[in-house]
DNA sequence: TTACTAAATTGTAATCATTACAATTTAACA
DNA sequence: TGTTAAATTGTAATGATTACAATTTAGTAA
């Protein structure tokens, strides 16, 4: 059995055609793209796609945390497969987001404010080491 | 001499009425306003107010470092002064963003990376306390 | 104080990501 | 195979932010 179709199958989510694309996308290109980027890629191959089912897919998606949604650039959601715990480097020159494999223990000291914490963003900003090396 | 005066001019900046009210309002509200927030609350006491020129500001006082740009909440900026480090939660259901008092020093491990930080910030995502009580 | 100039402010229009919605199609199940 | 609730599609609406041109003003120097 397809991979993709084990991940829906187990959270429940009906399966389509659309959502099986979106997640293999998002699976295969660790770039953390926007909706519209997936979108315009995934619309050559098939051209019956909407974005509206895009944005659909992916709401569903992460929803049910297959994905998460990040706001690191500030004009746009970009999304993520939810493979364990990590942080983001975002470029402010050449706008790519990368990994950051960062362990933050002091998810403990939240507790005495009282809030119920469900998810945990560490965003980080500059300038990356390719536009670093082109800038000199 | 006024303090916000001071600070503008500390950091070179021309001084304008205008600068100098939406300074003191994100001094006086640490509720990380939106743009939109600064400005209709700014507009009711002076009527000939911009929302051009609330973003303007904004933009000049994030550029000199003494305000910060919060991308919390996805689908707007979130506006904070620069007061020293520390994190921020948002709370999912009713909007509010409040101030979290961590230190992370994992930033030293990011020099492995090569890329240039500038800017920190830790994101976490829940139910606020207020919110949880009135579930109940 | 006054005059000058670059920069700031203002208001309107444009942009662009995202959401709303109604019509059509389809996945899942009996 | 038929049924039905849910998903997809395309278009239109929304709303934050930006672009831009005309007007005003802060800062400086005579």
């Amino acid at each position: 059995m397809d991979k993709y179709v084990k991940v829906l199958k187990n959270n429940h989510i009906k399966i389509t055609p659309q959502r099986l694309i979106v997640l293999e996308y998002l699976d295969k290109n660790c770039t953390h793209p926007t909706a519209d980027e997936i979108y315009s890629y995934l619309k050559k191959k098939h051209p019956s796609l909407s974005k509206t089912t895009v944005y659909n897919a992916l709401e569903t998606l992460n929803k049910h945390r297959i994905i998460q949604s990040l706001t690191i650039s500030g004009n746009e959601l970009r999304y993520d497969l939810n493979h364990g715990m990590h942080h983001h480097f975002y470029c402010k020159n050449c706008g790519c987001v990368v990994d950051v494999e960062l362990k933050c223990s002091n998810i403990e000291k939240m507790k005495k404010y009282g809030h119920q914490i469900e998810e945990i963003h560490g965003y980080l900003k500059g300038i990356c080491k390719t536009c670093l090396k082109k800038r000199r």
